[in-house]
DNA sequence: ACCGTTAAATGGTTAGACCTTTTCCGTTCG
DNA sequence: CGAACGGAAAAGGTCTAACCATTTAACGGT
């Protein structure tokens, strides 16, 4: 964690563009792009980086927390504001696009359609790129799932690490973003609809036919797998959804910067 | 626009989760659930609201800024806060994505790659539902682009009505959301190429070609042309970046809430 | 009746103070 | 000598109060 105290934070423009806290944004934004601020870095006390940027810590804080929204940054009392951790696959908040589905009324047809159209680009990309080290991933997490046929919230682990390591073998670490961003939001429906546990095995089955594709370098064979997966998925979803359930209920607190989720 | 003076806003509950603007989030984006607040809406005024909510006044905008910052409210100083209005198509903010391409280094190749994958999904998409007035746009928008061949701005103007017009057809608007989120980031390294006009005719028919294959509702032939059009595109694109850019260039202040643009 | 001026409304900013949590260091006890 | 406890310092979180800047709309004069 490098610490940070030269000169880097030049005071802001008096004839800025916009409203002071936009003009501290973009100062943070510039940080970070020409990679002054890096991943981990922690950033000066606020009451500090506020005097170097010359506004007041109220203003500070309003660009602080508006980054801090968008999942760039994060912080902890006590302990200080820091630039979020890029450590396992980088994730986009999901916030947006949950509040965008509650604001326009998607349907859950169309969360299924995009989840599946990002899976099969994923899908045949992994089959076009995987290395053996993640293709022996997915063979672990596919004999995961047949070994807890009788486990329905075990079997859901493998199953969202089993797409996390395709998502990983397609080396597009947008898409796989993209891709989790959908997924968290259709997670909730997912728990209930592995809770009743009615085809573990079919569904490990067509893992195991998706791998295999992706195996064989086949992308075409990967991309139907997987979209005969996701649509037998989403049928059994809707099966199970007798209300009308919008499938947009919001049930994370904060910016919902959960973990990466898909089955 | 309805005005809701009643008593819709609970105060904040003591026993809270997280820290009191974590909480203020939530109510606010409960509000948007329950569709209390509908697109357009404004809000009360903060001085009101924060008694509402029974929290102080740097607190709600703590709320609201971090709402602002996804795109689901705007403030326009002197006039009130608003949730955001959904008359076009939904776009997400593509900052969050711009900011994470500087923090992993994202390359352009996963940019274009990525885009082309949604642009693909999209076009198949398109083949199979395009209505006859969504086809006579786009028809329009590539005669638009044959007859500015000689005028470079012009032409890019139709190409990305064009891709809209597509995205539009294609039904799903969380596709095109991050379609537009994806491309609005490729948006000024596009400005570039167009302007050197290099071969604005072969593109053209290209985009003729997508669009006779959404018009005959065949989706693999779609997905094909549009993927040979923009695989063209990435490789007109490299050939003309000489220097090393690593095609983040941050031109947008503020929140990046730009229109939604396509090639 | 129309247009310009003005006043009210509303978000934006600043200042200072205090609280809560985290971190770290020093002391003390085993 | 080392580990556990305790407290002080650091840092973010919140609040009050005031003032500034912009927008809107009402008011009044022409």
């Amino acid at each position: 964690m490098t610490d940070l105290n030269h000169d880097i934070f030049k005071t802001i423009d008096p004839d800025r563009r916009g409203t002071t806290s936009e003009e501290v944004i973009s100062q943070l934004r510039e940080m970070i792009h020409r990679g002054d601020l890096r991943p981990g870095d922690r950033l000066p006390p606020e009451r500090d980086l506020a005097k170097m940027l010359g506004v007041s810590r109220p203003t500070l804080r309003a660009g602080i927390r508006s980054l801090a929204a968008v999942g760039v940054l994060q912080s902890r009392q006590g302990a200080g504001t820091f630039v979020v951790k890029a450590d396992g696959p980088p994730s986009l908040d999901s916030s947006p696009l949950r509040l965008m589905a509650s604001l326009h009324g998607f349907t859950s047809a169309e969360m299924f359609e995009a989840r599946q159209a990002l899976e099969m680009a994923v899908a045949g990309l992994a089959a076009e790129r995987a290395t053996s080290d993640q293709m022996a991933t997915m063979s672990e997490e596919v004999a995961g799932m047949f070994a807890s046929l009788d486990d329905p919230e075990q079997f859901l682990v493998h199953d969202v690490r089993f797409h996390q390591a395709v998502a990983a073998a397609s080396g597009n670490r947008i898409l796989t973003s993209l891709m989790n961003m959908v997924a968290t939001i259709l997670f909730d429906t997912r728990i209930k609809t592995v809770k009743r546990a009615t085809d573990l095995k079919e569904s490990a089955e067509m893992h195991r036919h998706v791998y295999r594709a992706i195996r064989e370098h086949d992308p075409e064979a990967a991309r139907h797998a997987m979209s005969a997966h996701l649509s037998k998925a989403q049928k059994a979803w809707e099966a199970e959804a007798d209300e009308p359930d919008d499938s947009t209920s919001d049930n994370s607190n904060g910016n919902g910067n959960g973990a990466a989720l898909a089955p």
